[in-house]
DNA sequence: TTTGTGACCGTAA
DNA sequence: ATTACGGCCACAA
């Protein structure tokens, strides 16, 4: 069971599971649409329990400056890689050029989550 | 109860 | 391009 509040996380991974397949996004920019605004690590502390036992996807968010939350190496890293190389997403150097692959929802998205 | 620690962030040197 | 600092806040010790 989850240590931290489930409505909570269950809000964050609603959001992050809106991020379309060959985007990505910040985890500041998800807990803004989540309704926490500055709350950015708790973002990072649900993915890390939640995406034990659910289906999210956690690959698709990384740090406001492009580059990947995991240190460079890391077995996490390397995972995170492939799978957004498996969306089509393009990773030099442990960074993702935000400006061709940061997620920018509709209005009409924006609206349906009323936050 | 207090303290240290993060899958973070914006600003300023 | 880096480093430092203060904010942020739930959690664990």
């Amino acid at each position: 069971m989850p240590k931290i509040d489930h409505g909570k996380a269950l809000r964050i991974c609603e959001t992050v599971n809106r991020v379309p397949v060959g985007k990505v996004a910040s985890y500041g920019f998800i807990a803004d649409l989540a309704g926490l605004p500055g709350r950015a690590r708790m973002v990072g502390s649900a993915l890390r329990q939640v995406s034990a036992y659910q289906d999210v996807a956690w690959h698709r968010i990384i740090r406001a400056d492009g580059r990947l939350a995991f240190a460079r190496g890391s077995d996490a890293a390397h995972r995170q890689t492939e799978r957004l190389r498996e969306d089509g997403v393009v990773v030099v150097n442990g960074r993702v050029d935000l400006a061709r692959y940061h997620w920018q929802p509709e209005l009409s998205e924006l609206l349906q989550m009323n936050y």
